[in-house]
Parts: C-alpha cells; sequence; structure tokens
DNA sequence: CGCGGAGTTGAACGCATTCAAGTCTTGTGG
DNA sequence: CCACAAGACTTGAATGCGTTCAACTCCGCG
C-alpha cells in the first residue's frame, strides 16, 4: 500500500512516489515479533506495508496495555523522527510487511520540500487524535462498549483503505491481546464477546470480525468517527452504511453545564 | 510564560521571541469557561501563558472524559493548525490566560524557518506521548496508582517549568475533574484521596497538592518519566528528588515471552 | 439566613477480576 | 498415524474493586 493509497486525498501520486522512494527495502516481521524496541535511539522511522502492529506499554508486572493499533498504510513511527527514540514497544500482530525511512531524508524534506513535510506532520496528528480518543474508550467505556467502539474504529479505518467490507473484516488479534488494547482481562473479553455475539452484533473468531448488524455495533460502542478525519467521500460511504448507528462527531455531544469554579 | 522556558534546551530566545511576535494579544478565561469548542473550524491555535486547561471528550449521557490536561506554556491545539478543527472541547480549569496564533503565520514559517516549524512538530509529538500514556494509565492502572500516577505526571511536567517543589504545587481542579481525567467516579476519587493521605503520600485539597514522600508517589504511581522528554539537566534533578521511586523509562519493564501467534 | 457546589461517609449492588478446570485446535515427535 | 504438548478459547464460582444511591457536612456567597 502505498501513501495516496492510504490517505485519500492528502498526498498526490507524486509525492506519493517521492516519499516511497525514500524508503530502504521491504522488511518482514512475523507474528508476535518486536519490531522496535522502546527506549533505545532511532534514525529510522516505519511505514507499514501490509500487516497489523500494535504499540504498548507495559506495567511493572509486564503485563502489557497497547496504547495503538497500526494498520497497513500508517506511518507507524513518524513520532522517532521528532523524539529519537520511542517509550514504547511495537510488535507484529500477525505477520507484516514494512520499510524503514532513513530520519535524514526526512530531514531533507523539511528544506525541500514544506508541502510534504507538512503532511507528515498532518497524518501524525491524525494519529494523535486516535490516541485521545482510546483515552476516552478506556476512561468512559465499560466493557461491551469498549469493544465495540474498537472494533467500529478499525471498521472505519480498515474500511476507509478498502480493508473491510460491511460484512466484517481480519483483525489478527487474540482474545488476549484484544484485552491488552481495552484494558479488561482476557476472560472478560471472551464473555463480552458472546453477549456482542447473541446480541446479534458481531462474531469474532480466528481473527476475523463477522458484522451482523453495522449501525448497532456504533450504537453500542457510542462510537463517533469526528476523529478519524475521513476524506468526504468516504465519511459520505460511512454514514450511509451505519446510517443512525452514531454521532459523526463527540462534539455534539454537551457537557453538563457547571456553574461556579476554583478561582 | 515563553516558549524558551517552557521547553529548555529546545528553543533559543530568538526563536522563542519570534514566535511570541505571531501571537495575538493575551486574552483571559475564567474558571470553567470553553475556551475552545470541537468540531468547529479553527484559523488559530492556542498557547497558554498562565493557569490550565483541559481537553475532553464527552459520552452519549455527557459525561466527560479529560483526554489531557495542559499547563502554562503548553501550545495547546497545534493539531487544530493540522486539522482545521478539534475532535473535543476545550475548557479553562482554574483563571487562566493564552494567546492565539493565526494558522497563517505558522503556515509562514513552514517555507521561511523550518527548524521552528520542525520543533513545534516536536512539541506536538511530546503532547502525542503523553497521550499515549494516559491511555496506559487508564488501561492498567487501578484506582489508587492512577491517581498517584497522574499526580507524578503532573509535578514532572510542572517541576520542568518551575512550577512545582518537592513538597507540592497547585493543580486547579476539582475532586470530580479528578474523577473525569482518571475515569473513575467522584466518590472513589474522594476514597483513593483519603488513602493516598493515609498512607503519608500526599494530601490534595483546595485545588492545591501538599506531597508527603515524593519517592513513594512515583512508587505507588508506577510512574516513569521516560515519555516525558525532559532535558537532562532537569532529568538529574528529578532523579535525585525521586531516588528509586521509579523507573526512568518504561522500557526496562519487559512484556512477559510469548510463543507462537495468529499466522 | 439560606442556597448551592464541593467534599465526606455509609451501605448495597454489580461489573469485572481472579482462580480454576475444562475443551478445542494445532503442531510436533514417536 | 497417533500421542502428546502448548496455546487459545470457554465456562463456573468466589471475590473484590469501584459504582451507585443516599444522606450529611462544610464553606463561600448573595
Amino acid at each position: 500500500m502505498m501513501l495516496d493509497q492510504a490517505y485519500p486525498g492528502l498526498f498526490s501520486t507524486d509525492e506519493s512516489r517521492r516519499l516511497a522512494s525514500m524508503m530502504g527495502a521491504e522488511a518482514t516481521a512475523r507474528p508476535r515479533e518486536r519490531v522496535v524496541r522502546g527506549g533505545i535511539p532511532l534514525t529510522t522511522s516505519l511505514y507499514i506495508c501490509s500487516g497489523f502492529m500494535g504499540r504498548f506499554c507495559c506495567d511493572r508486572l509486564g503485563r502489557r496495555q497497547f496504547v495503538a493499533l497500526q494498520i497497513p498504510g500508517d506511518y507507524v513511527d513518524l513520532s522517532a523522527y521528532l523524539l529519537k527514540s520511542l517509550d514504547h514497544d511495537i510488535d507484529a500482530l500477525g505477520p507484516s510487511a514494512y520499510r524503514l525511512t532513513p530520519h535524514e531524508h526526512l530531514d531533507q524534506l523539511k528544506y525541500r520540500d514544506p508541502d510534504i513535510y507538512h503532511k507528515l506532520w498532518r497524518i501524525s496528528m491524525m494519529d494523535s487524535a486516535i490516541h485521545r480518543y482510546w483515552i476516552f474508550r478506556v476512561g468512559r467505556l465499560q466493557g461491551k462498549a469498549r469493544l465495540a467502539n474498537l472494533f467500529s474504529e478499525m471498521f472505519v479505518r480498515l474500511f476507509s483503505r478498502g480493508l473491510a467490507a460491511p460484512e466484517g473484516y481480519v483483525l489478527p488479534t487474540s482474545q488476549a491481546d484484544l484485552a491488552e488494547i481495552c484494558g479488561v482481562t482476557p476472560v472478560h473479553v471472551n464473555r463480552l464477546l458472546a453477549e456482542l455475539r447473541l446480541d446479534g452484533i458481531c462474531t469474532f473468531a480466528n481473527g476475523r470480525l463477522v458484522i451482523h448488524d453495522l449501525p448497532k455495533l456504533f450504537r453500542v460502542g457510542e462510537h463517533s468517527r469526528g476523529y478519524l478525519c475521513l476524506d468526504p467521500e468516504t465519511e459520505e460511504r460511512i454514514a450511509a452504511l451505519i446510517g443512525g448507528g452514531g454521532p459523526a462527531n463527540t462534539a455534539a455531544l454537551e457537557p453538563p453545564p457547571r456553574h461556579a469554579g476554583l478561582g
């Protein structure tokens, strides 16, 4: 997958080619392979050609918390270009292929092609928006909604790259991975998945989500896709698919008014 | 507060002045005032001169989940420059002062001063790292650790700007705000604060945290400050203060090995 | 004085965890 | 080809952390 395909309406074919020409040869990772280790100086940034990767932190007992799920077409660790190392690790989920861009090439863009540079900043901000929404998900939603919300997000992100159909999509995670993404225990994920199945919403098995009722999935997950920055065409196609499944934008949801405050 | 002060070692005095010259006049916000509304086209980005602000999303019942806490010296919504609107709202917590930078001025930097442009991208990535850590906090830590972890983070961030002492610092939030930050109920925050107090760790009251045992605070909060990108001098001062209170970097914590995986 | 928000405390409930035992599938070696 | 091991998944039962509902105190302010 090239960048113009991954971000329709953002990169031109020419820009996409230029960026691709800066990347090294395609490398592959096996399932569960550590792709980037945190805390180590980095001189390259990683672009996912195919496959899925997960970014995670660990608590003091070594239990993982995923902080991002990256899909084909994602520029995964642009933050490494800016911060020179990562504060977390990156693992491949299923078999993956990726290409590395040396930071010195990105530095050249800074002077020679400020507009592409700007767009790279932009996609890093799109990732940032996804991070924020993940905080909301694990902070405010409870079990079933968390899973449904995650499945909703992944549907939108994958669909916009032609990697999901209204009937379902491939998500190469185990139930234990889903638990580490949603901040619950594997046992509980198992029960929640059973509930979603019995509710006639979706069935997750063998690294594949089968969707039975897309609007209901979005409703139960309380998902608003505003943060995903869809191009207008994709936005329209998705709105048509999920109908009244969820508001396009969280901003529609107002917090209850409060008075006073701490002086 | 100017940018060279807020990010020691990053911006030169000259760069800081240039950025300040691009900002509009200082405006003020009262406690609980909405400063930026999500979903609306924006043409400026906000820099906090003094005071605290919170960024939050709402669930369908209008309950808030904070996704960031911004302190004096933060360039709050650079993401608005890239994405042209926010997916969330921003409220002042206590009384605040801020200045707005028109996006067209940032656009000029893109061509005329790529290095400053790069540094703005960098600080937006530092925010992104904080977002990731917040996912970890609400996803993996339980009540008491969540609060302690938050207090630890705020200590480091404020201390690095001269706004916190080892004895404590001002944090103009109510217990209800802390609840919306940590993803728990206000009642529970109250009980957790009591526990932290009885443990001899810290006392939070009247928008002020009094720290009784800084190393213990970091230990109980399982806080690793690696993600905060401290300049070497600050890093050293903080390391001296908290001693064995917590690892500098999460990368030291390894996930348990797993085999196989989903093909 | 009385109102309202913030904070405090108690008791009952419930979602999610934990521990445990089991099934199913897959890959490996005899 | 079958036996076995290992991991993923499933299910039950007990526990507990955090929620919910409720009542009450404290304090600043009009």
